[in-house]
DNA sequence: TATTGTTATACTCTATAACTATA
DNA sequence: TATAGTTATAGAGTATAACAATA
């Protein structure tokens, strides 16, 4: 806190009041959030993947074969997003939209571009959350992942 | 979890393998916001108010007479971005901008409008927490709101 | 009729860079 | 020169609504 900070001479804002807001774990998650996910960014940027895409890559990764409209649902997101969000990865010949049976639809595939490119994400993955999760005990890391998966179950 | 729930017979989608996201931390951190953030805007729509702009009228409202820049550092924002949120906000009359003695910047105060609005605010963010915080114990609050800030300290 | 995916459009949130006025 | 704020512009990331093709 600022308490143990002795102040800089150059220039004092003395911290403004948050009000109750410090004590909302609806604000404590949007803090965490953004800044992990600015933190991933970082991460991601080297490979040219934007933070969402990784998520969407991932799970076509894992489930091949599967629709938009399977994957959006997974994902949480409208379909007319995971569309434009696909339509990135394939410019990138990441995945491939394959027609299927019911010709309304397509099957997902990841490349073995994309494969490569997951691969290394996921190294980065784990790098990004052990530095995120560094200021936790490995006991506090398991409380907390249950408690986040009780506050959002699927 | 899945594993309780009788498959519904319209349809079926097999639940996607996540694989390692299910373990992380800054995946399901991402999820949490993001749906609580969704919500939040659902409790804020009535009002005509954004969810990042609660945020500033909330900080305007505790911390009167601060500059643009004071405000921007404490909300994590740029300037230029805080200044496109005091147009939207002063445009409605909920903040106002006023000249002060150094002449390049303003002292921002909330007007009687924003007041009651922030007000009624505050009634909304505070049903929006016990919606979201439903699933745990006031222990499991405590302890995630810790864990929380221990994540993202100041 | 219902479903899948696409397109057009728009909104929120955010940043960078160049600018003006003032210090 | 440096600082406060504005403007222009851009880019993620998201959604809604209308649409075409197919079931």
């Amino acid at each position: 806190m600022t308490l143990s900070s002795r102040p800089r001479p150059e220039k004092i804002h003395a911290a403004l009041d948050m009000g109750a807001l410090d004590h909302l774990i609806g604000y404590q998650l949007r803090r965490c959030a953004l800044r992990s996910q600015a933190r991933f960014a970082e991460f991601m940027a080297p490979l040219g993947l934007a933070p969402g895409l990784f998520g969407v890559l991932h799970l076509i990764a894992l489930n091949p074969g599967r629709t938009q409209i399977d994957l959006a649902q997974a994902a949480g997101l409208d379909r007319s997003t995971l569309t434009l969000m696909l339509d990135q990865l394939s410019k990138k010949s990441w995945v491939e939209r394959r027609p299927g049976a019911d010709r309304r639809s397509f099957n997902l595939y990841i490349t073995p571009e994309g494969q490569a490119l997951w691969q290394a994400a996921l190294t980065e993955v784990e790098a990004h959350e052990a530095e995120i999760t560094a200021p936790l005990s490995a006991d506090a890391k398991i409380v907390l992942l249950n408690a986040l998966k009780r506050l959002a179950p699927d």
